[in-house]
DNA sequence: AACTCTATCTTGACAGTGTAAAGATTCAAG
DNA sequence: CTTGAATCTTTACACTGTCAAGATAGAGTT
């Protein structure tokens, strides 16, 4: 039991993650910036001493789950041959069970997300959104190095995100239902491209 | 100018059709209960003689942009080969087009909604969400004359429609830059599988 | 034509929300 | 020890969804 101090000491990642918890437990809907707050044992404007609005608490906590979401990413295709394409179905299947596996995620990132991607790929890609990155560095080495024109690479790589963007959306829809194991369909699905 | 009377004679239609204006206009962000009673010219709570909740009225809503956005899609393919792969191929980019000349919609009609699917695909389909129930025929249609086996069948349009369906998630980010023809490398894109 | 029933809309209230302003408390630097 | 900045509390306001009670109007029956 910690003592009832006037300061709390660690509230702006206190309520990051307070705010995460109450999310996967409620859902989006029943979250505010009061709960929160209590959650962390502190009252009603405290969290404006940090975020100067509810939106850019959620912004916060969405940039935690990300950066949880892109460390799962890299961890996925550590021990792979960069330079295969089995690489790039790791990553994909990756991609889609980080959301089969945290359904509430899906819709709490990119409902009104603040995502942001160049899709001409012109630029060195220095502020893309970092898993689409991720998948885009990954593309152009694998099919690079089968000498594929670079054009034809942007296309793969905007259908390969495609896919798998598309697979979690769908395998996340509250209303869906599968019998089979996603996980091996999913690889079926990516491979057969 | 309407004459104000007691009964406005059109008011559950007046409520949806008011409502997705104003998502239309300011973003589901700002859509409140009242602020679509005022727009019909009524008080706060009036729509309680039409819908039960907040959430009924939005359901209805969502009802109503989907009857749209299936309306859309069938006329896509009237004039088509319904057993060539062409028609898929109309389908698919209808499917998106109407995401990237609606981009509201995209989120209002996938965030927290009541989607529901089978993709065992093992009953008729009776209750599934038509647009997926239009591709699903049209995909057995063209790949059953093709003879292929049924559960391959399967693979191809889940993955149909996960493809369109991210397409249509990624051209709607708000962050998202593209400088080409939708249109165009959409095609491209569904073609190439 | 008068009456009644029912669907529809209004009024007023309540708890919960985001947010701003002003004040209280603590901590760290001088 | 003092002072100033950072952090938290208190209070207040407008807005929200929802409910209960009452007002109104239209449709059907007699």
């Amino acid at each position: 039991m910690a003592e009832k101090r006037y300061h709390h000491g660690n509230l702006k990642e206190c309520l990051i993650e307070a705010g995460i918890d109450l999310i996967n437990e409620e859902g989006e809907k029943h979250f505010s910036l009061r709960r929160v707050a209590a959650l962390c044992g502190v009252t009603n404007a405290a969290p404006y001493s940090h975020f100067n609005s509810k939106e850019e608490l959620l912004n916060a906590m969405q940039n935690y789950v990300t950066n949880q979401f892109t460390a799962e990413l890299k961890k996925s295709i550590k021990d792979e041959d960069l330079d295969s394409p089995t690489a790039i179905i790791k990553l994909g299947k990756c991609y889609v069970m980080f959301f089969i596996r945290n359904p509430q995620y899906f819709d709490f990132l990119f409902s009104q997300s603040s995502v942001r991607v160049d899709l001409n790929m012109n630029d060195d890609g220095a502020n893309n959104y970092p898993p689409f990155e991720l998948l885009r560095k990954l593309t152009f080495r694998v099919f690079g190095k089968m000498g594929l024109p670079q054009e034809e690479i942007k296309d793969i790589v905007i259908s390969e995100w495609a896919t798998v963007h598309g697979l979690a959306a769908i395998a996340t829809m509250k209303g869906i239902s599968y019998d089979h194991d996603w996980e091996q369909k999913i690889e079926d699905i990516i491979v057969h491209e």
